[in-house]
DNA sequence: CTGTGTGCAAACTCTTTGCATAAGT
DNA sequence: ACTTATGCAAAGAGTTTGCACACAG
């Protein structure tokens, strides 16, 4: 992996000015919290997160935001569809960075999300939706337990 | 529908004992309060509760039981195999009392699960699991808006 | 400047827990 | 009798909200 192939991929890490034309896209003022929690989601592939875990990595990586911030910023995205919100039972929310269609793996045991790798998952005989309405998403998530 | 069609429709409304049995089976006692939440939960075909709804509906039919009762009945009801937890995102959980494998719409603008009627879904092109885990379920939620 | 975004803390919802009482076997 | 279940109220997690201050355009 030479210096040319790295700045030649395309999900490269984006740039400050990268990131707040997204956001303007989006329709959404590029302010100091939300440029740093879009270089968190957006810099690395696809993520799950939780508000929970953005949280402490954000703090981590010495961002100074707060919870409720979070919570906005997580919202705002995902009506803005930069996120999607993820169907898991349980208590907590999950967002995820990769809004194309795709499934998951749920590792119950350990509460765990994971990509299934690959765009081979087929969904068929799906009857028509009631009068009045369209899909707009199908979700499909493989339980997954310890032998 | 003639009385004796009525008596012989295999899943008519559940005597008593058949609900003592039935708990019997699944490890638990029998009780009063199990008792009448079964009957709320079997005796009307298939359905979709949260710990609320099925509360209010007790409450209603004059079943005197806490709310911390609903909690653990749904829980060990879950955990003796007589109902499935339902993966919706969102503050709320939700238990179905049809236990075979079957999907889901969910009418956003509603936050209303119906059965997808029929046996036709089929999902496939699923790679095989990683190491030492095996699927135990996969639940496919159709996501409808309003057009 | 003006309006939107943010932080904080308090409120809120859903769910779980601890312990005394009640009920099942 | 002995054990398990239940009710109540209080605690707990996760999430949302209201309002004063800060920041982007």
């Amino acid at each position: 992996m030479s210096k040319i192939e790295q700045s030649k991929i395309p999900s490269a890490l984006p740039t400050p000015a990268d990131i707040s034309a997204r956001l303007r896209a989006a329709g959404l003022r590029p302010t100091r919290q939300r440029c740093s929690l879009a270089a968190l989601l957006f810099g690395q592939g696809d993520r799950h997160v939780s508000a929970e875990t953005l949280h402490e990595e954000a703090v981590r990586a010495g961002v100074r935001v707060s919870l409720a911030t979070i919570y906005n910023t997580l919202h705002q995205f995902q009506q803005s569809g930069l996120l999607r919100e993820l169907a898991i039972e349980g208590h907590r929310s999950y967002f995820d960075t990769n809004i194309s269609n795709h499934n998951h793996f749920y590792i119950e045991h350990r509460g765990e999300l994971v990509d299934i790798p690959g765009d081979h998952v087929r969904v068929d005989g799906l009857p028509t939706p009631p009068e009045g309405m369209r899909i707009s998403h199908i979700d499909v998530v493989v339980r997954l337990v310890k032998i």
